[in-house]
Order: structure tokens, then sequence, then C-alpha cells
DNA sequence: TCAATATCTCTTGATATGAAAATGGCTGCG
DNA sequence: CGCAGCCATTTTCATATCAAGAGATATTGA
């Protein structure tokens, strides 16, 4: 693997064929040899890889009319049965979006019939979101085609480095969550 | 918490503490135990991952008055000396946006002095966008800053951790690039 | 009833995308 | 040779999304 010892090359990954990090990073190295970009080489490969992935999703998605961000609050209602209810607030903990565009989005879906507002009970300020059978419906077969996109995604590995991954970047999420 | 064999409990990643993941899988097998969330563990973390790391990168940028799509433009000229230029084209496909966003970036870059644009050689339809000595000076800077963040990011991970993931990361990279 | 708190909506500003226009270079055929 | 038509590059334009903050409204408790 890296029984070579070129200068200037990226040494962490155990693979002689270069992706864009690396040629990115070779060069880095040769106008500032005095810096460490070993970190790059996990960032950086990792917000160019959810590149690829959300733009690959997003493709799959299409063929309902729908967006990562739709998909997410109709998959989030349709984890919480039997109602199939959350409030605004839940969803946006859930969703990760500012309220405006939370509120665009429950428009953009009620206007289609997907999801309904209606009035919380005990709490009349409160408005609970509802997935409509339309919705139900909807994203019922998103989920299948989704999973199937995800799972042709991570074939690109096998089952135990999959496993691996996972435990990697579970680890690392519960350090910068919240 | 999850240390005896609960039923419907992710399953992939040899940790009992719960992400933000572990619980929808939880909840997306209840509801539907005959589907398989175990792609999720890999692309749903990776994604959701995406978003906290950016948002940290963000924050260290914005000291420069810079957001994360123009340090993007400014590192891409700062790795090619020694003229510090390319064409809108070469920076298209390094940093991964639409040639009118692209234009958006530039104009706001040169309108603050970080860049400036020049007729290309023998061919005046062209055009070359060059890394004004200002502009240097802020990338220089801001690239130590850059991955001082990025460093303590990947900090959650051991140095042997790292070095696998990123193995992982460049494998399905390379498996989805282009 | 009033103050404190919480929730939702709307507006504004920044940025992205995608299509089409504007400009200049290239090729091949008469 | 010369011109017509095609291709490449960059910019402009229309549209859409999102974040942040202000404002409106409802609930709760004193």
């Amino acid at each position: 693997m890296n029984d070579n010892h070129m200068q200037n090359t990226p040494s962490g990954t155990g693979d002689q064929v270069m992706d864009q990090i690396d040629r990115i990073v070779t060069l880095w190295h040769r106008v500032r040899p005095d810096l460490d970009f070993d970190s790059t080489e996990v960032i950086g490969r990792l917000v160019r890889l959810e590149y690829f992935i959300t733009r690959r999703v997003l493709q799959d998605l299409a063929h309902y009319g729908l967006n990562v961000g739709e998909f997410d609050v109709l998959a989030a209602l349709r984890r919480h049965p039997p109602s199939f209810q959350l409030s605004p607030n839940q969803l946006q903990t859930m969703v990760l979006i500012s309220s405006g565009a939370l509120t665009n989005r429950i428009n953009r879906l009620e206007s289609r019939g997907l999801v309904s507002r209606a009035q919380a009970d005990h709490d009349r300020r409160g408005v609970i979101v509802t997935l409509t059978e339309e919705g139900f419906r909807v994203v019922e077969e998103a989920v299948g085609h989704h999973l199937a996109a995800e799972a042709e995604l991570a074939g690109a590995l096998s089952s135990d480095e999959q496993q691996q991954f996972a435990a990697l970047l579970k680890k690392m999420l519960l350090a910068v969550e919240d």
C-alpha cells in the first residue's frame, strides 16, 4: 500500500488510487509543507461525500415530487403512530431547520394535501401537523425507494466495513451533536 | 439502558449509547419491521454529521467575513502557484457549484478586493481569476484556523480511527465521484 | 387582569439552481 | 479562402430555498 516513500503524498488511506481530496492535499503539501492536513482527509472527504449522496438521494425522491427536506418531514410523521402527528416544534428539532423554513415546508406539503394542520388539544395556540392518507401513501412508497438508494450507496462497502463505518460516524456524531 | 436484548434495537454500532439516528431507526423498526435500515445507520449519520461539521466550520470562517464557498474559492487559488490563477471553468469543477453561483461568488470576492478578473491570453472570451495580495493574506490566515477547527472535530477519534475513517470515506467516495 | 413565556408566521436578505443570452473561437464545406 | 453553423465560456435573469429576526397571538401563573 504505502510501501514507497513518495514525497508529499497523502499517506493515510492505504490505497494508491487517488481521489479528489488526495489531489487537493497533495497540492497543499507543496505550498504549505509546514501544515498538517490529516484532518482534511477525514473532514474534507466527509463533506464531499455528503454532497454526492444528497445529490443522488434527491434524484430518487424527485420521482415523488419531493425534495430531501419534504421527505424528512413526511418520514418523521410516519414514524409516529398511531396518529402520525407532531407539533412544528417537535418537527423542527428532528429536521434541523429554522422555524421559518419549517413553516414553508409545511405550507407546501399542506397545499399538496400530504399533511394537514389541526388545533392542538388543551393548548389553543398550538398547531399539530398530521400526515394525511395521501401523505401516508406517498411516504410509504418513497421510503422503500429511498432505502434502496441508500443501500446502493452504502454497497460500495462490505457489510463489515459498513458496521465499522457506522460506529466511527456515531462516535464522532455523539461528540458534536447538540 | 440497552444492555438487555430489546426487540427492534439498532444493532450495528457496538455501543449502547444512543444517538439521534439510533432513535430514528428504532422508531422505524417499530412501524416497518419488514424493512432493513442498516444503510441508514451509515448514510443518515453521514448526512447529519456533515450538517454539524459545516455549521462549525462556518462559524470559524465568519471571523474572516467568509462563508465556506468563498473560502473554497480562495483556497483553490492559493493551491495553484506561482500565479494563483484559475479560470472560472476550472474553479467550477473544483468547488462543485453551478456556473451562475460561481459568477456570484467571484463577484463578491472581487468587490472585496480578494480576487481580480483578467483577460485570458489567446482566448478573448476567457477570464482568469487571480488571488490578490490581500486575498492571499486572508486565505493564508484562514487556512490555519480552518485546519485547527477540522482537527478539533476529527479529534473525537483517535489517530488510528481517523485513518480507518479516512480509508472508508475514500473507498465510498471513489465509488460515487463523477 | 397583567406580566412572562412560548409558539407560529411573515418579511427580508443572501445564495443557489437552471435556462438562456452574449461573446468569441473553431471546423468544414462550397 | 470565406462564411455558416456549431461549440465553449461566462454572465445574466428568473425563480426558489433557507436563516434570522420582528411581530402577532395564545397560555400560564401571580
